[in-house]
DNA sequence: AGGCTGACATCGC
DNA sequence: CGCGATGCCAGCC
């Protein structure tokens, strides 16, 4: 958990323009394509864009992705599928209701069946 | 400017 | 089989 509270919100919007096709810009790209329902894991993404090492920097993405209602950041996980990122969510429970929302069924932070519904963009964008 | 810290993943011992 | 170390990139102190 961040030591912050705050920590300035990252200024919540890229400045596009200076930042060009970032990891970031990217990252939201592909997290915009997730269809409802399913779901993926930050590695997935990391290794779809060349930089299988860059899983965190994905985690780090979603942070920042915050507010921006086209980046179902809910719908990415852990490659154990579990909601490792609902803290940081408006209530710890945000993140569960909006998959549930979505029919992903969850069992203890654990998505269940998370094979069957797992989005691979190094698959399905190809 | 340099170092620490992540919503992770993988490799090594 | 479990825990520690490492990589990666961006942002903050």
């Amino acid at each position: 958990m961040p030591p912050r509270k705050n920590s300035s919100r990252l200024k919540q919007v890229l400045p596009s323009g200076t930042r060009d096709i970032s990891f970031f810009e990217q990252v939201y790209e592909v997290v915009k394509l997730i269809p409802k329902g399913r779901v993926t894991s930050y590695g997935a993404i990391a290794f779809f864009l060349g930089a299988r090492s860059s899983a965190r920097m994905v985690g780090w993405a979603m942070n920042a992705a915050h507010g921006m209602p086209d980046v179902p950041a809910h719908r990415v996980v852990n490659r154990n599928g579990m909601l490792s990122g609902k803290m940081h969510f408006d209530t710890p429970t945000s993140m569960e209701r909006l998959l549930k929302k979505e029919k992903v069924k969850i069992v203890n932070d654990q998505i269940v069946d998370f094979e069957k519904i797992f989005w691979d963009p190094a698959v399905e964008l190809s």
